[in-house]
DNA sequence: GTCTATATAGCGATAGAC
DNA sequence: GTCTATCGCTATATAGAC
């Protein structure tokens, strides 16, 4: 029993190990030379594994960045939980949770690109809307819903916010990828217009005598049923 | 002279049709068996042509699908040219436009996704955003500029605006992938939904007197300089 | 369960002969 | 312009050590 438990919890132990060291050198080497021209030879190499034990604990070369994405996605929740206990203002705590995700990331951007490579693949495992990230892609959707606990929003419209408040922050994340001015400063004042355009939208939606102009941004929310929490219960037709 | 001008058209020809044989035969395959399924042995054979011959005429697997989407992108602008020969109201052109767009690659939808394989990689040739697609960029963003042309814009705005519908259309076409619904009948509501909102925006932008509320829209549009149609003079810091 | 070692399939892409 | 031959790669499979 002792013994058992214990072998359990060395080997459990010893696995999340190797497979944090894997991790990391991976990230290294991606960082050093990028993540096309890395491969899973070298990992296992520099990881001093044999290439099929750096397959046993990640499937594919893509999975090391969503693995990465892990990290990013608590630490930025880490972030964000700090920034919303030091104020209740709606605009201030939306757009740190966007700058806050700017400096996690920064200095990987080569790396994003790697996480965007199946958005268009509706099967795949490893797309940002598929069913295989839902877990991550909650995690990062109730990090901005945490920000938005300050909003006058009804309950019902404060998922879709924040679901609507993610999408915004997919898009700022791909011009931060492409964006070419230093220190990425282009990026940075987008995500402060993306807090006011989106703290805008809000106030407008808490005003009932204002909502008929919102009302096309309303219904096309809706209509997108953006990133539904849970899986379509419709099906292709056959 | 006579005989060399007659063997370079000749050849041209020839080569132009096997360039089409080989599109034509890869998009059956796509079609049939999905992207990824399909190999360029798979093309190359049914094309009955070598693998060299077939990387001879398309460099990569991703110039296929671009290639694609030029034909998609002639008959789409064919189709706004129709409908706004027809219609002078904006709202209905720009509805129309974007509704176009799904027309022609309803049935392509699983085509359509390794369009989007590249977009995180700024520096790839392939990359929606990158340098290298700059020419089909243009021309499709050019098509929803055509959509505009009856707005009470002003031209500078006029040029954001189309950018901003081209960046809405690529958003749109993200839905449409991933839409399971019969018909994909979400995304076309979808895609009325965002007309209207673009519309709405458009009349508010062209109201100096509720420009104020405009303001962090405008702000951001620029602040994006939405994919800008000229090489960014900034360069990365050393 | 963790990991090594090795072999193999099949792929995208390229080089160089013709 | 078309071919054959080949490269290096991802990924899988297998058999076994611990």
């Amino acid at each position: 029993m002792f013994k058992t438990d214990r072998e359990d919890r060395d080997s459990t132990k010893r696995g999340d190990a190797t497979r944090d060291h894997i991790l990391e050198v991976a990230l290294k080497l991606f960082r050093k030379r990028g993540f096309e021209a890395t491969t899973m030879r070298d990992i296992a190499r520099s990881a001093k594994i044999s290439l099929g034990g750096a397959y046993y604990y990640f499937p594919s070369k893509e999975a090391l960045v969503f693995a990465f994405y892990d990290r990013v996605q608590q630490v930025h929740r880490e972030k964000v939980e700090a920034t919303c206990g030091g104020s209740g203002d709606l605009l201030e705590r939306v757009r740190a949770a966007l700058v806050a995700k700017l400096d996690v990331v920064e200095g990987d951007r080569a790396l994003l690109g790697a996480l965007f490579r199946f958005v268009g693949e509706a099967d795949h495992p490893l797309s940002v809307f598929g069913e295989g990230a839902r877990g991550q892609r909650e995690a990062a959707i109730a990090a901005f819903a945490r920000a938005l606990e300050v909003s006058e929003l009804p309950p019902s419209l404060r998922d879709t916010a924040a679901r609507a408040l993610w999408a915004a922050h997919l898009g700022l994340l791909l011009h931060f990828i492409h964006d070419r001015s230093a220190g990425q400063q282009r990026t940075r004042r987008l995500a402060a217009r993306i807090a006011e355009l989106f703290c805008t939208a809000v106030r407008l939606a808490s005003l009932p005598g204002a909502s008929a102009m919102l009302k096309p941004l309303l219904d096309a929310l809706a209509e997108a049923e953006l990133i539904p929490s849970s899986p379509a219960s419709e099906v292709v037709s056959p």
